[in-house]
RNA sequence: GGGCGAUUAGCUCAGUUGGUUAGAGCACCUGCCUUACAAGCAGGGGGUCGUAGGUUCGAGUCCUACAUCGCCCACCA
């Protein structure tokens, strides 16, 4: 027996030990066909808010669905925990920088933090219902995910997409590494717009450079303007004095130069911005790289060595200011790019980093992201708007701790790169040596690699952590591409692009043949959820103790993909009531089905093969919504479904179950038969969203498999399409005769002593088929039935009421 | 500046390929304790579907322009 009320929490705790013992979601390759999903494994920086379970929780019922379908699912979660994201936990943890910390300590620790939150995040997911093996869980830290992100380094070294180069990299001076192109930021900042007066050597002639950047002024190395600016092009040729510093550099012309932007005149310094690289390379112009690595200037620059860039931006302002060549200053609000991680402002650097090599093969990226099913599609153009422009190649090197080592020393003598083979990784190159002796040049000593890849190098091999690379017992046969990946549009160019990076370069083929893009959860309306803007209050767990996970998943199913949703208790409560009333239903059901025996039956009551039809007809437009990944769709037309059987449907038949001496056995079987077969399957769809409510009815009602959960859906092939519109119709009729009872303060069992009704033969035939289910609901004594030729009219309600008139009297 | 998306009831959102009086929940109003459910049931009021054109027998749905908002990218000298 069902209990009275559902206790949600009690239920949920016990159906998650069951399917732990049980291994309900256990994966084990057998004859069915593989449904795979790269879903991504969450950063270990912190916390899991609620953006995670929307986003997360789409994913899961899309296994579930799959799994319905028949699939046997492929689902692995993981856990993206190495990298800067670890290391800056750990430092604010620590209160303490890692350099501070020392290599092998700081290591430790990041292992010891991660695993830690590891334990929560496993914890949230499964008691959200997400239905993955956790027994096949992986983590980007692990030896054999090391193995398998350095065995894809190696890879790609030998097949020449992957090189080690000095070159101006972007810096970040808070983080002390480079980073790639993927991880900046804009962001909108105030500051000032410097005029500064400076004067060509050859004649004196005068010329205003406006820069945001005058601490800048040593590392110039020319003077740009556009060849058509009329107004300066009489300075091309000549050479530009530079104030407070005292140097020369020439003026040259480029077309690249706005002439309407700022004052028309450009200082070039290496390294200001992606034009100064550009212009650096084209003109081959010096280097003059006055920054140090932690964001001061150098000491061999004089007066402002030493000093912190803002500092030096603000002396060397006054400097000029006191020497007259200032013009003026402006208040100025521009677009910055920062590091995303840690949102400080980044700067280029030049070092010998590792590269993959993107620029040569954009239109490969362009062709695999075509290959590639994106839901919704309109994401496409975001993925292709970026690799279109892109301007950088994949700079993984990081010169952090915590990551994934470069198999890779340095001959001490002639720095010839040795790579390590294959069979021994995973290797650390700091703790252990190399193969060889001695490098082909003589020399035996070797300098091990320190930086580590960058995360993303990492978390793009999610497919080949998932299909075992390398391995003898691997899944690649199953998992080349996989079924689909998800994630948020925030991390298109990130992970999406790099895993297609990774595969084109491997396997030649795309990834994935689906992507589902989710959208994001807003605080407000227009409020990302954010920790800088403190909106991030709504603790997944408190939720799910307050509402359940099932009514929290109602929430993240809602809505459609890839459109940001707002954090909303309405949808909350929405879900409870659908929940409650799922509950409520079944223990009517379950009443009526204590002699109930399943057996062959065709003999169904005209209103009972009306729901039957519409049931057919909502499942078919759940299941297109389901396909196309649109879990918020499908549940909302499921919904409405529902709410029509419990409200209509259950108020009709229950006379039938209720009376059988009065309206006969078969009626009730057939009526015990309609709400068995519909009532199942109504778990079953529903078990996509709630898998704790449906389990625990099925579990009680059904039981036939181990599971709900290992049940699937076949699909009803019935041919009730009379029915369904003459059904709907009569529907009309009775939708009208109780409000006829309301109109008049009426309950609604208050029974019609005369009910006239003209009809057109269609459905005239319609009522006579269902005429005592139709007499019963409406509790009519008296039925009159007139012909029309179309459609119908109801002439009379006469309700048997002692003095009609009394509501009325005030 | 370029691209993408959104704009429907007071609020949060549906509206499958263009087809009769545009839907749901919440809120509001009126009734009803009806043998699953008062965390319920029945009903009601409330929208010229962002603006202006166009295509069509017919437009919330297709096309064009504009406005507002959001996101992505670029610029950032």
């Amino acid at each position: 027996m069902l209990d009275k009320k559902y206790n949600a929490q009690e239920k949920e705790t016990k159906w998650l030990d069951y399917w732990k013992e049980n291994k309900i979601y256990e994966f084990k390759p057998d004859q069915r066909e593989v449904f795979s999903i790269d879903t991504p494994p969450p950063t270990v920086n912190g916390k899991i808010h609620i953006g995670h379970i929307f986003s997360y929780s789409q994913t899961e019922m899309i296994a579930r669905y799959k799994r319905l379908r028949g699939f046997n699912i492929f689902y692995p979660f993981g856990f993206d925990d190495n990298g800067l994201p670890s290391e800056r936990l750990v430092e604010k943890e620590q209160g303490k920088k890692a350099h501070e910390i020392g290599r092998e300590e700081f290591s430790k620790l990041c292992y010891e933090t991660t695993d830690k939150y590891e334990a929560e995040f496993q914890e949230l997911f499964s008691k959200m219902g997400v239905s993955t093996d956790w027994d096949i869980h992986y983590k980007t830290v692990s030896p054999s995910t090391i193995k398998i992100s350095q065995a894809s380094f190696l890879d790609l070294i030998h097949k020449g997409h992957c090189y080690h180069k000095e070159s101006p990299a972007l810096w970040c001076n808070e983080c002390l590494t480079s980073i790639a192109q993927a991880e900046l930021e804009t962001k909108t900042m105030k500051t000032t717009f410097n005029y500064i007066r400076f004067k060509t050597v050859e004649d004196g002639q005068e010329f205003t450079i406006a820069t945001t950047r005058p601490e800048l002024l040593p590392a110039i190395v020319c003077v740009f303007v556009n060849p058509n600016d009329e107004e300066h092009k009489s300075l091309i040729g000549k050479t530009a004095h530079i104030p407070v510093i005292d140097v020369e550099v020439p003026i040259m012309a480029d077309e690249k130069v706005a002439i309407d932007k700022g004052t028309g005149v450009v200082m070039c310094c290496t390294f200001g911005d992606q034009t100064d690289i550009e212009w650096w390379k084209k003109y081959n112009l010096p280097l003059k790289y006055i920054f140090t690595d932690d964001g001061r200037i150098i000491h061999e620059v004089p007066n402002y060595g030493g000093l912190k860039i803002k500092e030096a931006r603000k002396q060397i302002i006054e400097d000029l200011t006191a020497g007259g060549f200032v013009v003026k200053i402006e208040e100025l609000e521009h677009e910055v790019q920062t590091h995303e991680r840690c949102g400080k402002e980044v700067e280029y650097s030049v070092m010998k980093q590792w590269f993959i090599d993107i620029m040569n093969h954009k239109e490969d990226f362009l062709k695999i992201g075509s290959d590639i099913k994106w839901y919704p599609e309109h994401m496409k153009s975001r993925y292709n708007e970026w690799v279109e422009n892109i301007m950088w190649d994949w700079c993984i090197s990081r010169q952090r701790y915590f990551g994934v080592p470069f198999p890779v020393w340095y001959c001490k003598e002639c720095g010839n790169p040795i790579f390590a083979r294959l069979e021994d990784l995973p290797v650390n190159p700091l703790v252990d040596k190399p193969h060889m002796d001695a490098c082909k040049c003589g020399c035996s000593a070797f300098i091990p690699e320190t930086d580590v890849m960058d995360t993303w190098a990492t978390s793009s091999v999610t497919p080949l952590i998932n299909m075992r690379y390398g391995e003898k017992d691997n899944y690649e046969s199953f998992l080349k591409p996989m079924s689909i990946r998800t994630n948020a549009s925030d991390i298109i160019r990130t992970w999406d692009f790099y895993t297609i990076v990774k595969s084109f370069y491997h396997f030649g083929i795309r990834p994935w043949d689906n992507v589902m893009i989710s959208g994001f959860v807003m605080a407000n309306k227009g409020e990302k959820i954010s920790k800088s803007k403190g909106n991030t209050k709504l603790e997944p767990m408190d939720l799910i103790h307050q509402y359940s996970a099932d009514v929290i998943r109602y929430w993240a199913g809602s809505g459609r993909l890839g459109t940001d949703i707002a954090f909303s208790e309405e949808t909350l409560l929405r879900g409870r009531k659908l929940v409650n009333k799922l509950w409520n239903v079944a223990k009517f059901i379950e009443m009526h089905l204590a002699d109930y025996e399943e057996k062959a039956f065709h003999n169904y009551e005209y209103i009972d093969k009306w729901i039957l039809g519409k049931y057919q007809d909502m499942e078919s437009g759940f299941i297109k919504y389901l396909e196309e990944y649109e879990v918020g769709l499908a549940l909302n037309y499921l919904e409405k479904f529902f709410w029509n059987f419990c409200d209509n449907y259950i108020e009709i038949v229950k006379h039938r179950l209720y009376r059988p001496e009065e309206f006969g056995e078969i009626p009730r079987y057939s009526g015990q038969k309609t709400v068995y077969t519909l009532l199942y399957k109504l778990l079953q769809n529903f078990s996509i969203f709630f898998p704790f409510i449906t389990e625990e009815i099925y579990q009680e009602l059904y039981h036939n498999m181990k599971s709900i959960h290992l049940t699937q859906i076949e699909l009803f092939k019935f041919d009730f399409t009379n029915e369904m519109k003459n059904g709907d119709i009569i529907m009309d009729i009775i939708r009208q005769a109780r409000g006829e009872k309301t109109l008049n303060n009426v309950s609604l069992k208050t029974p019609i002593k005369n009910f006239e009704l003209s009809v057109n033969k269609e459905l005239e035939d319609a009522i006579n088929k269902s005429i005592k289910d139709f007499k019963a609901t409406l509790t009519i004594q008296n039925l009159k039935l007139n012909h029309m030729n179309e459609g119908y009219k109801i002439n009379d309600i006469e309700l048997e009421i002692e003095n009609p008139n009394e509501n009325a009297i005030a």
